[in-house]
DNA sequence: CATTTAATTTAACAATCATCTAATTAGATA
DNA sequence: TATCTAATTAGATGATTGTTAAATTAAATG
């Protein structure tokens, strides 16, 4: 059956050790020791973990003297799983460096557009026209806000409206990033965290 | 941390019976009665498996009358995770009459193109030239290759005359259409059932 | 052949997890 | 208010799973 092909695939996803495992080999392939020692983790656990990744075909082996050496299968690197793929190409395009400088830019970027934008007591002076900007203070505003909780429509323009009296496009602005989703008169925080990240933002 | 919302998003699909709740959800919403006798199971295995789809954001909550309704959410439908979405999509758009009938379509197609281009004694008379029937007979030519097991070239064309003496062309359509790899001289099965089936071939 | 390096197996342990029963809460209805 | 329906909670149970230490296998090297 069908289906538990699929539950199989993400029960070899479903751990920790066995992600880092692929974001590594995703880097470059190497061999049970080395993966043991990068996890801190002993080869034994290793041998387990790599059973199960061999097991759904995502992780491939070759033998080189009398050591192992594994790497991830090309079809999921090429095909599959856009969240994992993605997650993995990021740390196989960028080394530690540019990543770091990387977010210290973006965080720059924010700390620059919070200070510019809002005042010290966060009401929002004007809504940011660049995209980027726009971005961080709609950020910078929802998150405040419960995840989980529903919020009526008289509720959500109260709330926007102590950062800014336009509360009517800013909270089009909201839906529209999908920060939250409306649904019969009723507002709620978009879990977005979940895949905004790997969508190349 | 980026890489634990990942995990507990495989976490959260990991279990058979959240996939078969997905599914459900994905043809029309429903309550966790409605549900819990569908899947034969208590209605607090279904607030169990409910709350862990919801705390990842996959499935919505809505509250009438005294029931609860879920539905699966429009971002994981929209653009998440191919497989899966697929999956659904498939049980979605399919009523079960039409998957019936495309299987048993298919089934014939299978019969007919391995009455017609294999023998009784399971010689490959011909290479079929549409696409479909080949697939059908490169298939069927694989499926008693082992699993895992590494095959030298040497081998494989010996494998292969079995069927065909044109083993040079059969071997190339192997690698090309991904029944098989190669890697290094040697070649193995390629484990697709995994994701074969929601390619939409 | 003895040694070293790498991987696997086995058995054990602790933690996690799916499931159930039974009790409880909450809303709707008669 | 009493009753019915739906969902949740709490606790218990059994199964699965991640991890390790120790023993073993296998290949390479001196």
């Amino acid at each position: 059956m069908q289906l538990d092909k699929l539950v199989n695939y993400y029960k070899a996803l479903s751990d920790r050790n066995r992600i880092r495992i692929l974001i590594l080999l995703a880097k470059e392939e190497m061999n049970g020791l080395t993966l043991a020692e990068k996890l801190g983790v002993t080869p034994a656990t290793i041998t387990h973990h790599i059973a199960k990744l061999k097991a759904v075909g995502i992780v491939m082996e070759r033998r080189e003297k009398n050591a192992s050496i594994y790497r991830v299968s090309q079809y999921l690197l090429e095909q599959n799983d856009g969240a994992l793929v993605n997650l993995m190409k990021e740390q196989q395009n960028m080394s530690d460096n540019d990543n770091e400088q990387h977010r210290d830019k973006h965080e720059k970027m924010r700390e620059s557009v919070l200070k510019s934008f809002f005042t010290p007591d966060q009401t929002l002076k004007q809504i940011p026209s660049q995209l980027k900007k726009k971005l961080i203070a709609l950020e910078f505003m929802v998150q405040n806000l419960e995840i989980g909780k529903k919020y009526s429509e008289k509720e959500i323009n109260e709330y926007i409206q102590t950062f800014h009296p336009d509360y009517a496009t800013l909270r089009r602005e909201f839906i529209m990033h999908q920060y939250m989703f409306r649904e019969n008169e009723v507002y709620e925080l978009n879990p977005r965290e979940m895949w905004a990240k790997w969508q190349n933002l």
